[in-house]
DNA sequence: CCCTGATTCGC
DNA sequence: GCGAATCAGG
């Protein structure tokens, strides 16, 4: 069993203070559970956090890295005036979700926010893919920036959600419409 | 049924 | 001290 050492209960304690769920907080530290951190918290005597966990209330989003579809295309062949098809294309244009777009503005040449970011030094803007063996000692995290409101930067979100991608394409629903 | 934190109690 | 089991609740 993994032992409360000070750095995972100092990690304990950012995630908890940060609003974190206590099965989040497992999820991060790992080989815990959420009653061991539960448990933990208790002890430590942080329960009751002082603000709010925020709506986070039922199951995160899962953001889509679906190829974008515009919800219509300006007609460039039937009469439309120029005037017209750049109105068109504004539109279309505000309607992009911008997470479809993100992977494609990020490379994965950008530099990380952080060098050899510990988990301690992630934010809702660095990109929280993991590089490299945990238990070695040049583990540490991607970091590239990612405001897009998901946990990876462009090229790892690509990484991270294609194989949800394959497998709604191959989900029974869709056999049974082929 | 998914999730949340709180509590108990054998280890 | 630890955390699985369990509880109460959203």
């Amino acid at each position: 069993m993994l032992s409360w050492t000070d750095e995972r209960v100092e990690l304990l304690k950012k995630l908890w203070s940060d609003g974190l769920s206590a099965s989040q907080i497992a999820g991060e530290l790992g080989g815990v559970t959420r009653n061991a951190v539960i448990g933990k918290v208790h002890r430590l005597g942080l329960s009751g956090r002082a603000k709010a966990p925020a709506p986070q209330a039922q199951r995160p989003k899962k953001p889509s890295i679906r190829t974008a579809q515009p919800q219509s295309r300006p007609h460039t062949g039937h009469g439309a005036t120029m005037g017209n098809v750049a109105l068109k294309a504004e539109v279309v244009t505000i309607a992009r979700p911008q997470v479809e777009y993100q992977p494609a503005i990020y490379a994965l040449s950008e530099a990380p926010l952080v060098e050899n970011a510990s988990i301690l030094q992630l934010t809702e803007q660095t990109c929280k893919w993991p590089v490299g063996d945990p238990g070695a000692d040049d583990f540490h995290f991607c970091a590239r920036r990612s405001d897009t409101g998901i946990p990876y930067c462009g090229y790892h979100a690509r990484v991270a959600y294609q194989p949800v991608n394959d497998r709604r394409r191959d989900s029974p629903r869709r056999r049974a419409l082929r």
